[in-house]
RNA sequence: GGGCGCGUCGCAUAGCUGGAUAGUGCACCGGCCUCCUAAGCCGGGUUCCGUGGGUUCGAAUCCUGCCGCGCCCGCCA
């Protein structure tokens, strides 16, 4: 909507200053409207009155017939200005390309390899790839980017587990913790095989030391990037996030690369940067040697104002290494953008002024509420989770009996090919569709709903178009659209695709994928309000005008799914 | 105890840089396939926008008290 303002404002500003209204400041009560009956934008003349001495509805009026657009035009209702863009600058918006806007990296999911990706990390993995789609169809370069925790207490657990115990130990470890063990057509999964023995391991924690020795020993010699011990670690956990990579590339997510958390003890960068931070004015150091920041300055309160990043034994810790990761992405990128969960708000904080005593500037961060299951908190550890396997299994199951049901011509292979693409695109929607501060709570029909505002919805109405397409064949397009000609529910479409790059846009600046999503329901809507209305195929043949605004609205409908991780199937 | 976030029809959700009758989906009731996919379209809503104050011409939106829910407050990751 910027653009239309841009292109408003100066008229506005010769039509205001004619009326006799003082001073710019209604320049940011210039809003888009409310809804489309209304027009693009919209200006509120109550504040206006008094200034003139005479009614709101009676400035709006006096506004409009001064007022100059040959890019809409503007009508009075009521106390309100209200501005239509025109056909003619809709289409011009249409054409439009997408300009180049960058690189930005995208760090999101990043997820402990201890055990199958389930469905409260979901929403990590959902919204980073999102950002990352959306980001590219808006023109930025993107490198999706997995941060592996390499070097923690979870994977040294695991590795434990692995070095030490055996297959009966874990069976009987798990049947007297009563962690129920799965039976599913991803037993077989090495990410599901292993997590059996990291829950197992931290049964056994409780009730012998031994092992929490044992584990220590490992985590210590991680940190001082012992190398044996560091492969010894991959060898444990990289089967597993090999299995969560495959879960997520099910999902459509790919990452472009992996940084190590133990790339930053092995070069020495975390050293370097714990030595800068001695000359931080924040700097502190505590009885037994641990060193910090302390934060009361800079606007963290109550217990949290310490910083501790070096340990009284000299040692790093997470956060510091988390500083050193910051440094290393800035040399790769010139903007970065971190996915994480609400209960890293804190930290996030405490990092981003670490780095600004380190003059590295903080990183833009989008933090999401949590998934929980209606009873309670999903754990790995506890067993208390949904794997996301599963969650995807049952999702297309559910999606076939339904494919199947309407379309019962479809062969088999095809059936499943469009169930599994409803599956995965409702399960994503379903996620990325919400704001993101919105705390959910897991329960299955909600996550697996087939319903209109879904994904299924917006697919429909993509495969429509392409049936469309097929069945028109070859139709020459050469005459061009006339767009001034349009009305109605045509026209409703092609305004609504003329915002796409501006919805897009906003979206990114704002966090707020859930407002592309809700764009592109709309654009559906749009759609299939236009196909009740213009037939582009009938007795007579083919519309050619009714054709073009088909297929620019099957090319847009294609490009917000991609954008939004919705595979747009060609048939359903 | 302190910090951050959330609370909108039976359920779910949008709107939150103040403005027009608070949108939308589910559920429920009714209508539309001799015509390009009916997973669609059209019609049907008395919501103290958690609650009490305040600011304003105007408050779901801003300020503030209270209530409820979530997250965080390790020399863990």
């Amino acid at each position: 909507m910027q653009a239309l303002i841009d292109e408003v404002l100066p008229a506005l500003e010769s039509a205001m200053a004619s009326v006799g209204i003082q001073g710019d400041y209604w320049r940011k009560m210039l809003a888009r409207s409310k809804e489309a009956s209304q027009g693009d934008l919209a200006l509120p003349c109550f504040p206006f009155a008094k200034q003139l001495g005479c009614s709101p509805d009676e400035v709006a009026q006096q506004i409009v017939d001064v007022l100059e657009l040959d890019i809409g035009q503007a009508v009075a209702v009521g106390p309100y200005v209200n501005i239509r863009a025109s056909m003619d600058w809709l289409a011009k918006q249409l054409s439009k390309t997408v300009e180049s806007k960058g690189l930005i990296l995208i760090e999101h999911t990043s997820a402990n390899p201890n055990g199958p990706f389930h469905v409260g990390r979901a929403r990590n993995a959902v919204l980073g790839d999102t950002f990352t789609r959306m980001h590219r169809a808006a023109g930025y370069d993107v490198i999706a980017e997995y941060y592996v925790d390499d070097m923690g207490k979870q994977v040294g657990i695991l590795c434990w587990a692995l070095e030490n115990l055996d297959e009966a130990q874990v069976q009987a470890l798990l049947a007297e913790g009563e962690i129920p063990i799965e039976d599913s057509p991803h037993s077989s999964k090495e990410d599901h095989i292993r997590v059996l023995w990291y829950q197992a391991a931290n049964l056994l924690r409780a009730k012998d030391p031994a092992v929490d020795d044992g584990v220590t020993e490992l985590v210590q010699l991680s940190e001082e990037a012992d190398a044996d011990v560091l492969a010894r670690f991959e060898a444990a956990y990289q089967p597993v996030l090999d299995g969560m990579l495959v879960t997520l590339s099910r999902m459509g997510i790919e990452f472009d690369s992996f940084t190590k958390e133990s790339t930053f003890i092995v070069d020495g960068s975390v050293e370097v940067l714990m030595n800068q931070l001695q000359s931080s004015e924040l700097h502190c150091v505590a009885e037994n040697g641990a060193h910090y920041l302390e934060l009361e300055s800079k606007g963290i309160q109550g217990k949290s104002t310490r910083f501790y990043y070096r340990r009284g034994d000299g040692s790093s810790l997470y956060a510091t290494r988390d500083l050193a990761y910051h440094q290393q992405k800035w040399t790769r990128s010139g903007r970065l953008l971190n996915i994480l969960g609400e209960d890293h708000k804190l930290q996030s904080k405490q990092v981003s002024i670490a780095l600004q005593e380190l003059d590295t500037q903080p990183p833009e961060v989008v933090f999401y509420a949590f998934t929980k299951l209606a009873d309670g908190k999903m754990s790995t550890r506890r067993g208390n989770v949904v794997y996301m396997d599963d969650l995807l299994d049952e999702a297309q199951v559910r999606a076939y009996a339904v494919v199947k049901e309407i379309r019962s011509d479809l062969s088999q292979e095809r059936l499943q090919e469009i169930s599994d693409a409803v599956g995965i695109s409702a399960t994503r929607f379903n996620i990325a569709r919400i704001s993101p501060d919105k705390g959910i709570t897991f329960r299955w029909a909600d996550a697996l709903s087939l319903e209109a505002d879904s994904a299924p919805f917006i697919m429909y109405s993509h495969a429509r178009a392409c049936s469309i397409h097929r069945k028109a064949g070859k139709v020459d397009t050469s005459v061009g659209l006339d767009i001034s000609a349009l009305e109605g529910s045509a026209g409703e479409l092609v305004r609504r695709m003329a915002y796409m790059n501006e919805e897009l846009q906003t979206a990114i600046d704002s966090a707020s994928p859930h407002q592309f999503c809700a764009w592109l329901s709309a654009l559906a809507v749009d759609y299939n309000r236009f196909y009740r209305d213009n037939h582009v195929i009938d007795d007579a043949g083919i519309d050619v005008q009714n054709y073009i605004i088909s297929e620019l609205a099957r090319d847009y409908l294609r490009r917000g799914c991609e954008a939004v991780g919705i595979i747009p199937v060609e048939e359903m």
